[in-house]
DNA sequence: TACACTTATACAAATATGGTATAAATTGGT
DNA sequence: ACCAATTTATACCATATTTGTATAAGTGTA
């Protein structure tokens, strides 16, 4: 097929030969099984010239259009995998990870611009169903409720802890740290629990372990709004640490003794039949954890 | 390669040795060959089961597209070779075929619809150029000046005779033939030359060979003007025998005496290195010679 | 645990391919 | 006109490759 095409290249079995580091006689061969098996002459020759007939010139036509569409399926091939190639299905927990996904979806496609990103926004109960139903290859959310997954592998992608917010007026704004059930009796204001209900869920959980319920004075959807509450005496609020890096003037943060103030958010995936795609895209989410930190911290939780 | 579209299909090597009506080690190698080459795994497999990959599922979709546009290629060298597909460029004199050229050309498209035809019009000596330039396939003229013409085979499509045609108050008329001579000093009406330079010049030299140049009286562009004039007793006329088949009322045809009467439309061709669409041309033409007498005569010449 | 069924490997036989030598044909030059 | 040079085609042998058989190894099921 090579040897077809250089001959009518070349317009010479003996050159053509030459060019492919073979002999005249293998050339000889492989036209006359191509000629035999299309049973049509494909070259006119005498010993003095080779002209190429009709049909040869449309299989050379045809032939090299066909040589290079199998080269690119190699190719793309090798880039599917690579995980440079292919399809990738995103569950994701809005309110866990909607400061860097986006960041962490552009990352990824800037290095892997010919996969196709789907993107879901799921709760961590719904991931796992997707998971098995093979609706998503990676899930981004609070830790999975029941860590007994043989299926899947999670990782850490950000760590934070809860912290009391507070006004600087206010008689707590020196301590430099506090027991949770010192302000069993505070007006507390938390983020919109429908903006993050594991955040908020936390919460409330971290305050029944201390044994009351807060009282819940104002939701605001912005953590910034949140933190002008707090610094106009509306409240206290417990938020994640990383709102300290906001324009937190007024606001003083004190750490909450105990050891159940971490809100993590991880990445899972399958342990098995790992997608190409999908382990590009945690190494680049891993890769971009210490970005994470930083660059969610600079905008919203 | 097809055992790999087997294996995709059936999810078994098994059953995919099967298909081929190969052993099932075989297409194991097949396999373990093509992983090798692409380096990347295919399937994931145990002995009990067989799992595609990312990499697999690229490669099942290019392939198949692959092996389809292979076969194509097959069948489109195949159609070249037969004439069925391909281009075919003819050159024509319109004086000598307007009539039939385009019943042949779409008796030909008809059968061979996907071959581009290209029609030019040219006389005859632009025609043996054209040949010489590899600008026609196909040549159909008036006979060409020398025969001599090693380059090309020529076979007739059509054969006319010049009669004379006169009014019926001609003296003439009752004539049962006559001799050129004879109409020396009549007034001659003959087809437009720019019409049918070569019939024009034909019939001059007609006139000449038997010592006289005719008085020419009028060049009607349209055969049955011609007629027309002939019968309201404007002139006489020499024109192919073809004419007959018009509205003839009040014209008289009366063969003229001698052997040179005769008007030829040939077809040429290369006689060496016959394009297969030129050749499916000439057959459907020279099958068509009876049609193109009939067809021809009832309407123009 | 044995059985049924799968895929992978080893090896001998068959097949296909490539290279050398050479034939046949045609052109160009002496 | 003939010889030299160059081209493609063929014959033959050596080598590679591929096939098929036998068999190993692994996995789910009874």
């Amino acid at each position: 097929m090579k040897s077809f095409i250089a001959v009518a290249r070349l317009k010479s079995f003996s050159a053509a030969a030459r060019e492919l580091h073979t002999v005249q006689p293998a050339v000889s061969r492989h036209i006359a099984a191509l000629e035999y098996e299309l049973g049509t002459a494909l070259f006119i020759r005498n010993t003095r010239e080779v002209h190429i007939t009709a049909a040869g010139l449309q299989l050379f036509n045809d032939a090299s259009a066909l040589l290079k569409q199998a080269e690119d399926t190699v190719i793309r091939t090798r880039k599917a995998a690579n995980g440079e190639l292919g399809s990738l299905k995103i569950g994701y927990l809005p309110s866990a990870c909607l400061t860097f996904i986006p960041d962490l979806v552009q990352r990824f496609h800037r290095q892997y611009p010919q996969v196709e990103i789907s993107l879901f926004e799921m709760t961590a109960s719904e991931q796992l169903a997707a998971f098995q139903n093979e609706k998503i290859d990676i899930g981004i959310s609070r830790p999975l409720p029941t860590e007994q997954q043989t299926l899947l592998d999670s990782q850490l992608l950000y760590t934070d802890h809860l912290t009391l917010v507070v006004s600087s007026q206010h008689p707590l704004s020196g301590a430099a740290y506090i027991q949770l059930e010192h302000i069993s009796q505070e007006e507390v204001i938390l983020f919109h629990r429908e903006e993050a209900v594991g955040l908020f869920d936390n919460i409330i959980n971290l305050c029944q372990q201390h044994h009351f319920s807060p009282n819940i004075v104002a939701q605001p959807k912005h953590m910034q709004t949140l933190l002008t509450m707090v610094a106009a005496g509306l409240g206290i609020a417990i938020a994640p640490m990383c709102v300290s890096r906001l324009f937190t003037q007024g606001c003083r943060f004190i750490p909450i003794q105990g050891d159940s103030t971490e809100v993590l958010t991880q990445i899972h995936y399958r342990n098995n039949q790992l997608l190409p795609t999908a382990k590009a895209f945690i190494d680049i989410a891993l890769e971009s954890v210490p970005f994470i930190q930083h660059g969610a911290q600079l905008q919203d939780c």
